[in-house]
RNA sequence: GUGGAAGUAGUUCAAUGGUAGAGCACCAGAUUGUGGAUCUGGCUGUUGCGGGUUCGAGCCCCGUCUUCCACCCCA
């Protein structure tokens, strides 16, 4: 006889650079965050829908070109196509509406939490493979869906249990206006990304770095002079002001974002968000409104939650002009976030509420139909499988997160009743019936 | 993709170029129809992987993989 796990040659576990398992008490988690979203965004009338991982190069990097050639994971699939993994859920979607465009209702209100792979060097908070929670409103231009956006923004995080977080909002069409008034607007990728960099290198080093951009410093200041604060406590409406007439008396813009505001300030959740002109995001399909959102205490994290207005997103794939607004809730990036933060609403997962002990192997049919009646009254029951000795049945329901625990034999099953344990606290209930037990696991 | 630091048991960490270590966790047995105990015993491991230098490498050199940090960009 060849010993086979030796003749077996073993293959090495292990797993790409940026891409993780997730044990159970990791997805336990994670999951029941994605129902919670889901059934909130429902709540606002938000449908969900889904598109293919793969998609032809071509339609996801579009007109080509920037930073994310560089970051998507593209490859020759067995027919030779050039394919390429969705980088994120945005641009599949615009595709999905050129598609589709005759079998939905504008305005069209979509949800959508799936998987993205990007080909980025790793870092904390960064991977190569994550999920977006992605929600848009397409088909139309108005101050109420932007405000809608960002009420359920706020929702969500509410519903999340995250605290201490602030939403940073600006406007990528004033700025425009502002850099043609300024008659830079030719430039305005490189001063984009500069003006990003504020709140990671500072004023001083942003002017130096604007003003070889932007030929003088003179125009550097005065940039600068729009993406910072007079001071912190500046009045939303009186920053909006200036930054108006630094963009040489904007209207447009300008009163879009004072609609957006009054409905903010009418629903009570103003204090929430804050006029921050530094904000402009990379990417250069956002026309309206732009917002990041950051965790107080580890700003350094990045934003966990952004996005803005898009005029035109579905240009690429249609002559059809649909504009839309939407966000992304960067939820591996916010999990991390809170297992650092140590947050308590990262409780650890339990698989089941109540496990039933198996005191005796031969009473097997007795458990299993005791544990129907408990699932039937909604309690996540699980049957321990084989007759250990107790510490060991004790440990299995400890690792597992299990708060009750049916210890029940003979005497149990002779008299139809039975013992229940609370493993917490170890407060025993001894020969109850099951109504009781069940009544005393659904007061907990 | 570029640059820097690190990688030792499941985990937290030790070991001058000279024989693989400690706590916790885990498994088995010792008393059990009720626990986190004690005792005994055990696995704790090709020192991330592959080469090189050396009589001899966890330690020095090269490559590679991964993690973390910075850049780039971003959720």
């Amino acid at each position: 006889m060849i010993d086979e796990t030796k003749a077996r040659s073993i293959i090495e576990p292990k797993i790409l650079k940026g891409f993780r398992d997730f044990l159970p008490s990791m997805e336990i988690q994670k999951k029941a965050i994605i129902t919670k979203l889901e059934e909130h965004f429902s709540l606002y009338g938000f449908v969900p829908i889904n598109t293919p991982v793969l998609e032809y190069t071509e339609v996801l990097l579009g007109k080509g070109g920037g930073e994310t050639d560089k970051q998507i994971f593209h490859f020759k699939d067995n027919g030779d196509r050039d394919v390429a993994l969705r980088f994120d859920l945005t641009v599949p979607f615009a595709r999905f509406l050129a598609q589709h465009q005759n079998e939905l209702a504008l305005p069209f209100k979509r949800f959508h939490i799936d998987k993205v792979w990007r080909g980025e060097n790793p870092q904390k908070g960064r991977f190569r493979e994550f999920t977006q929670c992605d929600f848009d409103i397409v088909g139309v231009d108005s101050a109420e869906a932007d405000y809608e956006i960002l009420a359920m923004m706020d929702s969500s995080f509410a519903l999340m249990g995250v605290s201490d977080y602030q939403f940073c909002i600006a406007h990528r069409g004033l700025f425009n206006a502002f850099l043609a008034h300024l008659e830079v607007e030719e430039k305005s990728v490189d001063i984009l990304r500069t003006v990003d960099k504020l709140r990671k290198i500072g004023e001083q080093e942003v002017v130096d770095l604007l003003q070889n951009i932007a030929g003088s410093e003179e125009k550097a200041k005065n940039i600068l002079r729009y993406i910072t604060k007079e001071d912190a406590s500046e009045p939303f409406l009186a920053t909006l002001e200036r930054l108006s007439s630094l963009a040489g008396g904007e209207e447009e813009h300008t009163n879009r974002m004072k609609a957006i505001y009054h409905y903010l300030s009418e629903a009570g959740i103003e204090g929430h968000f804050t006029l921050d002109p530094s904000i402009t995001r990379g990417l250069d399909y956002y026309t309206g409104i732009v917002y990041e959102t950051f965790l107080t205490e580890i700003p350094h994290f990045g934003s966990v939650c952004s996005g803005g207005r898009y005029n035109d997103l579905a240009s690429l794939y249609t002559k059809e002009k649909l504009p839309g607004v939407g966000s992304s809730i960067g939820l591996d990036r916010l999990l991390s976030a809170l297992e650092e933060l140590k947050s308590p609403i990262l409780k650890d997962g339990s698989s089941a509420e109540l496990v039933i002990f198996c005191l005796e192997e031969s009473l097997y049919s007795w458990y299993d139909s005791l544990a129907r009646q408990f699932r039937k009254q909604g309690i996540r029951t699980d049957v321990y499988l084989q007759q250990k000795k107790m510490p060991a049945q004790f440990k299995y329901a400890q690792t597992n997160n299990i708060v009750f625990g049916l210890t029940c034999g003979k005497e149990e099953h002779d008299q139809n009743r039975v013992t229940l344990k609370n493993l917490i606290n170890r407060e025993m209930h001894s020969m109850i019936t099951i109504e009781e037990a069940i009544s005393i696991i659904k007061r907990n």
